[in-house]
RNA sequence: GCCGGUGUGGCGAAAUGGCAGACGCACAGGACUUAAAAUCCUGGGGCCUUAAAAAGCCGUGUGGGUUCAAGUCCCACCACCGGCACCA
């Protein structure tokens, strides 16, 4: 631990700076039409420059869920690599918007209200000043006039409003859009049916087609934490937090119909710019899968079994069906003497664990119902059987079992003797049996069809279309993703602006409120639990719930996912009371009129923040901006057109940090040690952004002694000297000491010599080219190298000094500040008035030819091994640089005896002579 | 099991098919100091030799291949990390 003296005074510093940059709104943005006062530094830098003319750079962190343990070290990681972005553009020229915001509804605060009575406000409100003041510290150029409170209800308002939206759409299939609910025309009975249901016949059709609606589903029910829990929330039997269990009940749940946007979730990921891995991991959520519906009839009963198969090429080899155990017909198509057997059957399974159930290396079960069914294409008659290794919620909840090549199927085959036949022919060797991959049609023929022969691709349309002409099922494309549940039965969460009425038949239905009801807050209790009949806590608020008119509101909450689907555009003119997001800053900062834009980066232009979110949070919003875009509310398709996840940070043992471990760094203390520039410099050095890789105090050393020593090439160090003495002496007068530091000697506005000008350039070169590549670490080692180099320099001439604090800046903006107000200053007092923000400086360019040597050292191998090392003008011809590598005396020891037979000559690069 | 990613010194890491290990940490030696800290300078992949060096050989998870030349490209494996997981 770096105890004592400091490397410099950073804690003098960094404080004044932030309060600088806070009080001149220095990262402020402008929306269209605003003007930014005269001397702020953004009309320094653009003079009579309208802010929109300017190109665009949105510049987008994953807003935290403000805790009660504070910041973490993963969390400033992506910031930082972001803040260094924003600056970096804004230094070339870019109009930046850069905002953060508090993601604040959620379950920490409700429970701690639960326990303590607090109210979750409160609780919030502390979380949130905390990591305000963490994340301040940090020096990051947010513009903070645009931050979000997704329980502040100026913000919640219009995610209830979005809901309403959501509300009153449904998705049309022709258009393959959302549309106005209105637009959905009632099929001609309906319309015509006068009687005194007709009313409530209408409406159940357009409730049942909304994008929001209604369900009584068995859904993930928490004891422990009182509320139901979507399925991705549920991890191994066991909610996500807490670890607690859960169970299935059948309760009324709010949906949103996201599985009508599958197809274009998975389109449009072709024109965004995430990494492969994050896309394959959302193709796989979506599970797009092609296949074919098939129609069994029964032998006995009227109704027909449909399954949905990938391979209706081996339909010839499908030997039984297979129902899951909760498929309606069960119950229909089984015969007496199988009824106590699968109801035995379905009772084990619906008492299994989920746990049990999901368990991998499972051996098969089910029982047979007694009933058979006709395949289509043989006509023979093959049994049903019930078998938990079918799911009811995906495809038909129903299967074809081909156990021929289906590994599952054929394990469930051999268990129970059923037969297996061979359909596919492989194209290798392989056995037949269990094999599962695309081959060759075989024993699949029938007096009407063959597909004998036909590679499985060709077999698989060729069998659809005959299923088709012959109406026995037709071509379907089957989603893993499912409809998204989206009530809670929470306090802490937007409450849905929906209330709960009866018709004349005392028939239960909901209405929307109407926007002007909005934004609707949720009612004061005094006890957060859930009632004891299961109800939410909002049920408590009996004269909440109860309106004059009959009718109730509903008691479900919006799950924490809501506020953080839109936030990203309320950012956009978050003070806005009459709209979400104004027209006009919409289509500006989400790309569609950039003036530069030959081609306008449509969305958030980059998109920072962890794995953790790589389906639910990004495939939600995903889904609420495509909503939203059919409805003419924005402008672009996707939200986010670049997305780059940070890695994980682990311990100092290499170990995830957690307290349990206790290796986890308080991100105060090592502010406190090192700094901020030290910090932030330190996260961005430690390795590639998407990297995981482990926390090293040591490591923050380095980087400190690197800003130590930018000091030292900046202030004399006698006066640096002076300062450290009187200020331990007089502390008070610290602030003075520290502002008679005085400039080094060597620090002169004269013409550079040409060895420093290379060195700077070398650097801009560099440090451009990786931050264009979000390549933080090399760009810190190349502007470490610059100044290894020129610490040794006598004359250090201004202007060099500051293109290189412009390089600088984004990664240590507070340090650059100071120093680059001292050459401003020209080593004089330093003065309150006339601040402005190095952020704004130019970014500089580089001249390649000061990069090119005169000579230049060429490796020379023989036989691909390193021989020696030649020097030869920058200028040498291939015949003229082969000519030197020849000669060396080196090079004529491991030639000697030898013939050569070819000389390969790399302009500028190496020289390779293959003898034998 | 499937999908994706990663394997390079004691450690974090760097390298458009062209001198492997930039930069930093740790370590060692030296300067400054009464001494320490801080700072500055120097040296560090391994092996084999040697008083020290030079020279030589070997080295990017393993085994093959392409090439004048492979950390980088191709094939087959192994290990670790992340995601999904009876999805028909």
């Amino acid at each position: 631990m770096a105890s004592g003296r400091r490397q410099y005074p950073f804690h003098l510093i960094e404080p004044k700076w932030q309060q600088c940059w806070d009080k001149l709104e220095a990262f402020r943005a402008w929306n269209p039409g605003e003007t930014p006062p005269a001397g702020h530094p953004f009309s320094l830098r653009h003079k009579s420059t309208k802010p929109e003319q300017l190109p665009k750079y949105y510049i987008l962190d994953m807003f935290p869920y403000p805790s009660g343990a504070g910041l973490h070290v993963g969390h400033p990681e992506g910031y930082t690599a972001t803040d260094i972005l924003a600056r970096y553009n804004r230094s070339k020229g870019k109009h930046v918007l850069h905002p953060m915001g508090w993601d604040a509804f959620g379950l920490p605060a409700e429970q701690y209200a639960i326990k303590t009575g607090q109210h979750p406000r409160k609780t919030t409100e502390a979380n949130v000043a905390t990591f305000k003041r963490q994340i301040q510290a940090l020096g990051f150029s947010y513009d903070w006039s645009r931050e979000v409170d997704t329980t502040d209800p100026e913000y919640f308002r219009w995610t209830q409003w979005i809901f309403l939206k959501l509300y009153n759409s449904w998705f049309n299939p022709e258009t393959k859009r959302a549309e106005p609910i209105d637009t959905l025309k009632y099929p001609s009975e309906l319309s015509a049916d006068q009687s005194p249901e007709g009313d409530a016949r209408r409406r159940a059709f357009r409730d049942n087609r909304r994008l929001a609606y209604v369900t009584e589903a068995p859904v993930w029910w928490c004891e422990q934490l009182g509320t139901v829990l979507a399925n991705e929330e549920v991890v191994d039997g066991k909610s996500e937090v807490g670890g607690f269990p859960v169970m299935r009940k059948p309760m009324r749940q709010w949906m949103l119909r996201i599985t009508a946007y599958a197809d274009r979730l998975l389109e449009d990921l072709n024109c965004i710019d995430w990494s492969h891995s994050l896309k394959e991991m959302q193709r796989n959520w979506i599970g797009r899968s092609e296949g074919a519906q098939v129609d069994f009839t029964l032998q006995g009963h009227s109704e027909k079994v449909r399954v949905f198969t990938t391979r209706p090429d081996t339909l010839f080899g499908a030997t039984y069906l297979v129902l899951a155990p909760e498929h309606r017909l069960v119950e229909q198509i089984t015969i007496p003497s199988q009824r106590s057997a699968v109801e035995a059957y379905k009772t084990a399974v619906s008492k299994k664990s989920d746990l049990e159930r999901t368990e991998l290396a499972k051996e098969k079960s089910g029982v047979p119902t007694g009933a058979f069914a006709i395949n289509p294409v043989t006509g023979n008659a093959i049994p049903i059987w019930i078998a938990d290794y079918v799911l009811i919620s995906y495809g038909t909840g129903a299967i074809m079992a081909v156990p021929g090549h289906d590994t599952r199927d054929f394990e469930f085959a051999t268990l129970f003797n059923l037969p297996v036949l061979q359909v596919v022919q492989p194209t290798g060797t392989q056995e037949w049996r269990g094999f599962v991959d695309d081959g060759f049609a075989v024993n699949s023929a029938n007096a009407q069809l063959s597909l004998d022969g036909l590679p499985t691709q060709e077999a698989k349309s060729k069998i659809t279309t005959w299923l088709e002409t012959q109406g026995f099922g037709k071509k379907m494309v089957n989603f893993k993703l499912r409809d998204w549940l989206f009530s809670r039965q929470r306090y802490w969460g937007e409450p849905f602006p929906i209330v709960w009425k009866r018709d004349a038949e005392g028939n239960l239905f909901h209405e929307a409120l109407p926007e002007s009801a909005l934004p609707l807050l949720p009612p004061i209790l005094d006890d957060y639990k859930p009632t004891p009949d299961g109800q939410p806590p909002l049920a408590r608020a009996r004269d909440w719930v109860q309106l004059p008119d009959g009718a109730t509101r509903e008691t479900n909450s919006m799950p924490q996912w809501a506020g953080s689907c839109w936030y990203y555009l309320r950012y956009l003119d978050p003070r806005n009371a009459n709209e979400f997001c104004s027209p006009a800053a919409e289509s500006y900062w989400m790309g569609t009129t950039a003036p530069d834009s030959g081609k306008p980066t449509p969305g958030v232009d980059l998109y920072v923040g962890g794995t953790e979110h790589a389906v639910l949070h990004l495939l939600y919003a995903r889904f609420w901006h495509k909503v939203l875009f059919d409805l003419g509310c924005i402008s672009t398709r996707e939200p986010f057109y670049k997305l780059v996840n940070q890695g994980l940070i682990l311990g100092e043992d290499g170990q995830k940090m957690s307290k349990s471990r206790g290796n986890v760094i308080n991100p105060d203390i090592v502010l406190d040690e090192y700094g901020a520039d030290a910090f932030r410099l330190y996260e961005m050095f430690m390795g590639p952004l998407e990297m995981t890789k482990p926390w090293n105090t040591k490591g923050v050393e380095g980087v400190y002694r690197f800003l130590g020593r930018v000091w030292r090439l900046f202030v004399d160090e006698q006066s640096e000297t002076d300062y450290e003495q009187n200020s331990t002496a007089e502390p008070a007068r610290a602030l003075e000491f520290f502002d008679s530091i005085r400039l080094h000697a060597g620090i002169q506005d004269v013409q550079p010599a040409a060895d420093q000008l290379k060195a700077l350039h070398a650097c801009i070169k560099k440090v451009t080219e990786d931050l264009d590549n979000m390549r933080f670490n090399t760009a810190i080692s190349a502007l470490m190298i610059f100044i290894n180099e020129a610490l040794a320099w006598q004359t250090r001439p201004v202007s060099i000094l500051k293109d290189f604090l412009t390089l600088l800046q984004p990664f240590a903006p507070h340090l650059c500040e100071e120093l680059w107000k001292r050459l401003e200053m020209g080593g004089a007092q330093m003065a309150e008035s006339a601040v402005t923000s190095m952020g704004y400086m130019a970014w500089p360019g580089f001249n390649p030819e000061l990069l090119v040597e005169d000579t230049i050292e060429i490796p020379v191998q023989v036989n691909g091994k390193l021989r020696d090392v030649v020097k030869v003008p920058a200028t040498a011809t291939a015949a003229e640089i082969e000519a030197v590598a020849q000669s060396s005396e080196k090079v004529q020891q491991f030639l000697a005896g030898k013939t050569i037979k070819k000389v390969i000559v790399v302009q500028r690069k190496l020289v390779n002579i293959a003898a034998a």
